[in-house]
DNA sequence: AATCCGTGGTT
DNA sequence: TAACCAAGGAT
């Protein structure tokens, strides 16, 4: 099998992003004027038995009209293409029932979803995105199983403490979601009467739900036709419509949740904004996507130029950067120092072990007598390993000591046992080095360790 | 507006 | 395998 040599997909990446060759008038799609606004059933069947409309087109920020898809419309790729849609439809309602009868076959099944006639639990709903953020479904599908089981109700999570909810995150990262879906379950209680808020600005305005929650929660939960931008949407919006904007430019963001909001179907927008995710997920996939199988080829204009791989395109990210942390595993009597982390930043409310961030070795006696108020017996090096977050490459490095002197300062921590440890929440470099301490516990002496450096 | 926030999957 | 990406949001 011959593999043809692809250019890679990340152009801007790769080189320096510094000049970009002036690229031809961005030309983005729209809907016409008769799709705009809240739609229904009537309004889809009455426009599609008529005539094409023309389209309106986003010209370097100017609207105009043109026939959709024709060579004036996108002069991205000014070519003649052999596009195949229904002519007597607009664009716009051939891709919505396209996708709409592929998502009745090929649609997943989740936990929260439930399929038509009957909804999903709204508070199912609000809990599935909040864990879905950034986050795949395969990953959120036993995280979501096991909070449901223990919050089965918005009043069951909004009474419970945010270190039982922040524990049933834990591995999940992003624990500030956690934090916020607790709170937006108290307001939803104290200021909804139970019920998760069908209106979108009144979801918007609970902690932790942006744009794309909101009308998430909105369509899937309610119907309501709200658009979504996800990186599936923004996806297969870019290779259906041919758009070469990185997209996540805020620049050309704002016209992604254009052309969203007027691509969402007026009939089944919950159904149609889960198929669109659908879509990026199993077809129209980063890469290696299966045009052969999917139900837009038809309409896309990323396909019709051999584009496919090339789009989206994204803005290039900054490297990230590599520090040290040292983590103190000081024994008393059988227990070890934890502590609860401050309420921001990195693994914001999770507890460890005292961790001294960027302090040199040779630092750690005096970081030690200033953080905790004790004297530290000898180091005896356990373990190392990096860690990875997405602005940094931690490499933490695991020391067991004892406390030599001083007294333990106001607030410092508790002394636990390791099997205790289990019961608070924990980053994930943190259940590691209990787990190292747990595995050599028994021997305590020599062992295939890191040197000091 | 640019940066931060975690972890796991994919190629 | 190193880079990219994931049902984004807050500051």
């Amino acid at each position: 099998m011959i593999a043809p040599t692809r250019p890679k997909a990340k152009v801007v990446n790769a080189a320096q992003p510094v000049k970009r060759p002036p690229r031809p008038e961005r030309t983005i799609i729209a809907a016409p004027e008769g799709e705009k606004g809240q739609g229904t059933e009537e309004e889809d069947n009455k426009t599609r038995s008529g005539v094409t409309p023309p389209f309106a087109a986003l010209r370097d920020g100017r609207w105009g009209r043109f026939f959709p898809f024709g060579s004036t419309c996108l002069r991205a790729s000014p070519q003649s293409l052999p596009i195949c849609y229904n002519p007597a439809m607009s664009p716009f309602l051939s891709i919505r029932r396209s996708l709409l009868h592929w998502y009745d076959r090929n649609g997943r099944q989740m936990p929260w979803r439930v399929r038509r006639p009957g909804r999903a639990d709204p508070y199912h709903v609000l809990v599935s995105e909040a864990m879905l953020q950034q986050t795949q479904v395969a990953t959120v599908i036993d995280y979501f199983n096991r909070f449901i089981a223990a919050f089965p109700t918005v009043e069951h999570l909004a009474a419970a403490s945010e270190q039982e909810v922040l524990r049933l995150w834990q591995g999940l990262g992003y624990y500030r979601r956690a934090k916020h879906l607790h709170r937006a379950a108290q307001r939803i209680v104290t200021e909804h009467g139970g019920q998760v808020p069908r209106d979108v600005n009144a979801l918007l305005d609970l902690p932790g739900v942006g744009r794309y929650t909101a009308g998430a929660i909105a369509s899937i939960a309610y119907d309501v036709r709200a658009p979504i931008l996800d990186g599936n949407v923004a996806r297969v919006l870019a290779r259906c419509f041919g758009i070469e904007e990185p997209v996540d430019a805020p620049a050309t963001r704002k016209q992604f949740w254009q052309l969203a909001e007027e691509l969402t179907a007026p009939s089944r927008p919950g159904d149609f904004n889960q198929a669109m995710m659908d879509l990026g997920a199993m077809v129209c996939t980063p890469r290696r996507p299966s045009c052969v199988t999917c139900p837009l080829a038809r309409y896309c204009r990323a396909k019709a130029t051999d584009r496919v791989d090339e789009l989206p395109r994204t803005l290039p990210r900054r490297a990230p950067r590599t520090v040290t942390h040292h983590i103190l595993a000081i024994e008393r009597g059988g227990r070890y120092l934890v502590q609860q982390r401050p309420a921001s930043g990195l693994w914001a409310n999770l507890w460890q072990l005292p961790t001294a961030e960027e302090v040199p070795i040779d630092g750690l006696t005096a970081w030690a007598a200033e953080q905790l108020g004790l004297q530290l017996g000898e180091l005896q090096p356990l373990d190392r390993f990096t860690h990875q977050t997405t602005h940094r490459t931690i490499r933490f490095e695991l020391w067991r000591t004892s406390v030599a002197g001083g007294r333990l300062k106001r607030g410092a921590g508790e002394w636990r046992a390791l099997d205790d440890m289990y019961d608070l929440p924990l980053g994930n470099p943190q259940v590691r080095a209990i787990e190292q301490l747990q595995a050599k516990r028994s021997h305590p002496k020599r062992s295939p360790s890191p040197a000091p450096t």
